[in-house]
DNA sequence: CCGCATCCGCAATGATACTG
DNA sequence: CAGTATCATTGCGGATGCGG
């Protein structure tokens, strides 16, 4: 049993703050993004499409958003087991305002990198690893 | 010299992580929800206005945020000092997408709190601490 | 195949005190 | 008034190994 960081700060009296914690975290947007992009998907399906995410991460993320209403899990009884995820209506009706966002990200994106502010270091990122 | 965590992981693929990234953390969002509502504010006025937040905290963000091209900073040399905030136009994009973020989240608030979901505990948040 | 528990490192945040 | 510097804390996320 993990804190779930719902009711613990000023969330209360903003809903923005509100729906920022329930897509916050490291995990679930990907989650979200990938399932609204295919569809239905199983647990592993899910753990190949979002690269670097351990099964630790994924089963937190998947219960979480689950819990929270924003994605349906159905399990089938049969061996060897079969998971499968999906968005529910809640989480469909997200979508449009992530895409907002994105394209706002889109456009400060360009002008970052245009500018070329010099956030100091870390440009090495997918220098040392490109392939494998 | 802090690390500005815009380069790091995976967000070069995905505008919606990036715009996150500009906006996440824990203050920067009040701190753009506030200029938003205000127009210009100083300093000081910013810090009354948002609740808990130390002099650490809020410098961080507003540099953060003004290196992102979110905010404008400007200041009067003049004793005592004055230093003025305020949204950018790229700031100003960011507001209806915020908006209909918040608006998922009025709903997804609703319906959560509704059902009655049991997160568990921390459910006595404003209970000991109503007064004061 | 799907998922959970435990331990741990590190980055983000907080507290406090000081400065032009 | 508008910050800066330093140290302490904390909680998210990573690694690893077990269980149905």
């Amino acid at each position: 049993m993990n804190d779930h960081s719902l009711y613990k700060n000023s969330f209360d009296n903003c809903p923005l703050t509100f729906a920022l914690n329930l897509i916050g975290g490291k995990w679930r947007l990907p989650i979200i993004w990938a399932l609204s992009k295919n569809g239905t998907m199983r647990y592993n399906e899910l753990k190949r499409s979002i690269h670097g995410i351990t099964n630790m991460m994924l089963t937190q993320s998947l219960r979480e958003l689950e819990l929270y209403g924003i994605i349906n899990r159905k399990q089938y009884m049969e061996i060897p087991p079969r998971v499968e995820y999906s968005l529910t209506d809640n989480g469909k009706n997200l979508i449009p305002a992530l895409k907002a966002l994105a394209h706002w990200g889109k456009q400060m994106k360009s002008l970052i990198t245009q500018n070329n502010i010099e956030l100091e270091s870390v440009e090495t990122v997918n220098e040392t690893e490109d392939e494998k």
